[in-house]
DNA sequence: CTTATCACG
DNA sequence: ACGTACGTGATAAGA
């Protein structure tokens, strides 16, 4: 019979420890703001003791009661501690509930600490048929080390354990295991306010327990000493050393109420643990739980039933139906160009599954996919969209998205796959991609049977899906944001992205020329004066020849050395021309490798960049493009705007057009805000920065606003949108904080209901958790409440910030809607190529300009109706540069 | 795989 | 007193 272990824990130590197992705790949170950070390590940390000792029985226990008996004698024992802080005791009761979830008993005993209840314990089953092992993060507890009882000792935070035996302690300190306590007697302990003797460490200690065995012994032979300050330490402090000893002796008759047949260790108790990883918000673990057998989302599955498409041929139209669920699977990201894997079909009891593209052959499935009737439920709508435009397909009847379901119920799913999602959603059934596929270079399509059978579950994951995420979209108002707004959209993009824009290759060749003479030069110039040649790239290399070899003045510092960011060069630049040189090396290096060269690199066979834009990303409602990124193509400095030269219209005789919003954010702000003066100044067609200015530096007339004071009055304006500081008003106007506070202060006493706005957005967000646009997006700000200043401010910022920078987005994702819509109704040939934001490109032939000028414009100015008017300037050119 | 930098709204 | 503007993506270095 194998030998019985008992595994007793010290949870009070353990959990602080696991507390401290990480610097930024903040980043640990639920939704509602509460700490985990303490819960997740403890939980790591038992688990890999639990797999390292197989033990058959487990106890953890705590302190328990504010004094214990060692407040008796000595009433400093544990005084002079510094607070536990907040966010670790709000955890306690969660680590508890863990342990019991993890179908562990622990135990606390009124005045006693965890050390005598472990030690009690430990001492009374130990034998030949019991081993026992203790884990503590405390040294302490290695005085109960003996035969059958083995101490281990966290070190390094939570992920190593170092271990306690006899032999080990006879080697490390030359000491028995009981004579630890006689270590501390003389020693003390500061952690626990044990005093000990006056001068006398570790060090002293030892030599004096090696020659006299305990502290008794010691004082036996006391005048055996040689006199020194170190014997009248010993004679004057005798008292307390031998009180000290009786501190850090453990109790090993407490009056303990257990009994080790009831501790027996049976394994995780799923029915808890699961629903408490979730309430907790850890996916990671939950994913890794195995969760058959427990309710009607994780039964164990037998093989799912599926059939099998062998040939496209044998496909036929009792194949399809209305409202049924499709998936295609490619294994890259980019859909452009992807190769399709699989693709299934069905709904929960009849599911078809086909490899590779073969399915997308049939006429039957292009009929289905494009018949408007015929309701389809996907995962990512866009991406099928344009995949399979590329098979002729143009599909039609998409009445749900998972996807992007579940990115408006909350933006910050970051969800990698349908099975992530789906779990987030109470639903356990389907393996990860990455199990199914591998991930990196190991990357590859199993055997056709693995790769069927998990296409059919993806089927079955997202027929439960929708009527799931359909209930919670209604739970938070956003069906209409969801059906008219998200998911009309998905098609426009889509279509977007499969029409690309059309790039001049030749003028980005003509420009890479350029460039790299011009980088030549500038670099010979910069070697010349840094006196050696280096790499100019690396901030590292530049840092040490700027501010050790040249020895300029060190204005910032990152975390890894000297910074060399534009801001900190600027203000070198009259130190030393090689610094001028830099700024102009590093702009023209930029717009080379990454636009030039990167844009090259990007454009396909048809002559054309199709980027993507990922509509289920961003915290604000906003889009972002990748692959590449057409947001970001420059154009504030002339140098990388003629990038904009390379983009062109599909022919000769068409143009490029662009119509952006003018102000934006700021005419939502004075709608959401309801400020009269800013309406007003919009309402009049004043220039707003113009009119802020006259307002906050009592400037009479629009004539007497010099450049200068618009220039700041737009800073303000553009704090304002972000949650102003006047830290950062300061710096972006290069003031003094006093005077960005005064800019500040003179603002709010202008505009009264700004003022409130920014106040009760904050209130409604501390309240409700989250904030929303007009259109019901919402964003969850978890940090709204933290006690940390900084972490607090940011989530203040950002309340203020997303419903603004969110209702923008909101408003051009309903005015390319119905462009579209429009486009099409008149039949024009003009296309819609990009969106920026706030504006939106397109290209026509050059006779459909003007009926397409009028068009956007009354189509964006008229998207929504708010209480201030909206405004789009419109320009035309040969290429996208020209169009200004 | 993270860090610093810099491009855009 | 705390130390920052809001939202993104791509590139090159250098662990």
């Amino acid at each position: 019979m194998p030998k019985n272990k008992l595994l007793l824990i010290d949870g009070n130590s353990i959990a602080f420890r696991a507390f401290y197992a990480v610097q930024n705790y903040e980043s640990f949170k639920t939704k509602t703001g509460l700490h985990t950070n303490a819960v997740l390590f403890f939980n790591n940390m038992l688990e890999s003791i639990l797999e390292k000792e197989t033990p058959t029985h487990v106890l953890i226990a705590f302190d328990a009661g504010k004094t214990t008996f060692r407040h008796a004698f000595f009433e400093d024992y544990k005084a002079g501690r510094s607070k536990t802080p907040g966010e670790f005791k709000e955890q306690m009761p969660y680590i508890r509930e863990l342990i019991e979830a993890q179908g562990i008993e622990h135990y606390e005993l009124m005045d006693y600490e965890a050390d005598d209840i472990i030690g009690t314990l430990a001492k009374q089953v130990a034998s030949d048929e019991f081993e026992v092992v203790v884990i503590s993060g405390d040294k302490d507890l290695t005085q109960l080390a003996e035969e059958n009882i083995r101490v281990e000792v966290t070190s390094r935070g939570v992920s190593e354990l170092v271990t306690y035996t006899p032999e080990f302690i006879k080697e490390k300190y030359g000491l028995e295991p009981l004579q630890i306590i006689d270590m501390k007697g003389l020693a003390g302990d500061n952690s626990d306010n044990i005093p000990g003797v006056t001068r006398v460490g570790e060090k002293t200690a030892l030599k004096l327990l090696h020659e006299y065995g305990t502290v008794e012994g010691l004082y036996e032979h006391i005048d055996d000493l040689k006199a020194s300050k170190m014997k009248e330490n010993l004679i004057n402090d005798k008292e307390q050393a031998l009180m000290s000893k009786r501190l850090a002796t453990i109790d090993i008759k407490a009056p303990i109420d257990v009994n080790v047949e009831n501790l027996t260790y049976e394994g995780k108790n799923l029915e808890k643990l699961i629903p408490f990883y979730r309430q907790m918000e850890f996916k990671q673990l939950l994913s890794k739980l195995d969760t058959s057998g427990l309710g009607e989302n994780s039964e164990p599955m037998e093989e799912v039933k599926y059939q099998f498409i062998e040939k496209y041929e044998d496909i036929s139209e009792e194949m399809f139906g209305p409202n049924m669920s499709f998936y295609v699977e490619t294994l890259d990201k980019n859909y452009h160009t992807a190769e399709v894997e699989a693709v299934a079909w069905g709904s929960k009891d009849t599911i078809y599954v086909a490899l590779k593209d073969e399915a997308l052959h049939s006429e039957k499935m292009k009929k289905w996919l494009e018949d408007t009737n015929q309701t389809k439920n996907v995962y990512d709508a866009k991406a099928n969209y344009v995949l399979l435009r590329r098979y002729d397909i143009e599909l039609s009847g998409i009445a749900f998205d998972s996807l992007l379901g579940a990115y408006l119920i909350d933006t910050n799913d970051k969800s990698e796959d349908l099975a992530a999602l789906a779990f987030n959603h109470e639903y356990f059934l389907l393996e990860s991609d990455e199990a199914i596929y591998g991930k990196g270079a190991k990357m590859a399509i199993p055997e056709d049977q693995i790769i069927s059978e998990h296409l059919a579950r993806k089927i079955i994951a997202l027929e439960y899906l929708k009527p799931v995420l359909m209930e919670k979209l209604e739970d938070k108002e956003q069906t209409d944001l969801f059906f008219e707004m998200e998911l009309p959209l998905s098609k426009v993009l889509g279509k977007m992205e499969s029409t690309g824009i059309t790039v001049n290759a030749q003028r980005l060749q003509e420009m890479k020329q350029e460039f790299a003479i011009r980088l030549k030069e500038i670099e010979e110039r910069i070697y010349e004066q840094a006196g050696e040649e280096f790499n100019i790239n690396s901030p590292k290399q530049l840092g040490v020849i700027l501010f050790e070899k040249m020895e300029l003045p060190v204005i910032k510092k990152t975390k890894t050395g000297y910074s060399t960011a534009v801001d900190v060069l600027e203000q070198l630049k009259d130190q030393a021309p090689i610094v001028s040189d830099i700024l102009d090396y590093r702009q023209v290096a930029k717009i080379q490798s990454t636009y030039v060269e990167g844009l090259l690199k990007v454009i396909q066979s048809d002559g054309k960049i199709h980027t993507r834009y990922v509509q289920t990303l961003t915290q604000t409602g906003r889009l972002s493009s990748v692959d590449p990124n057409l947001q970001n193509i420059p154009v504030r400095l002339e140098e990388g705007r003629k990038i904009r030269q390379a983009f062109v219209p599909r022919s000769a005789d068409w143009q490029i057009f662009s119509s952006d919003y003018s102000q934006i954010e700021l005419r939502v702000l004075a709608d959401i805000a309801k400020d009269e003066h800013m309406r007003d100044a919009f309402l009049e067609g004043q220039d707003i920065h113009t009119s802020t200015a006259m307002r906050v530096f009592g400037v009479e007339t629009p004539e007497e606003v010099t450049g200068n004071i618009r220039r700041q009055a737009k800073a303000v304006n553009f704090g304002i949108v972000y949650g102003i500081s006047d830290y950062g008003l300061s710096q972006n106007l290069g003031i003094s904080r006093a005077e960005a506070q005064r800019f500040i202060d003179t603002y709010f006493e202008k505009y009264p209901d700004i003022k409130t706005y920014m106040e009760e957005i904050v209130r409604d967000a501390k309240d409700k958790g989250y904030v929303e646009t007009l259109w019901h997006r919402r964003r969850y700000l978890p940090d709204i409440n933290a006690r940390n200043f900084n972490i607090r401010s940011f989530a203040e910022r950002t309340a203020i910030n997303t419903p603004i920078q969110g209702s923008a987005a909101d408003i051009l994702k309903i005015a390319m809607i119905e462009m579209a819509k429009r486009l099409k109704e008149e039949k024009m040939e003009a296309t819609m190529l990009l969106q920026v934001h706030d504006e939106l490109v397109f290209e026509a032939p050059k006779s459909e300009i003007p009926k397409l000028e009028a068009l956007v414009k009354d189509v964006m100015e008229n998207a929504v109706a708010l209480s201030v008017p909206l405004k789009v300037d419109s320009s035309t050119g040969e290429t996208w540069y020209d169009a200004k």
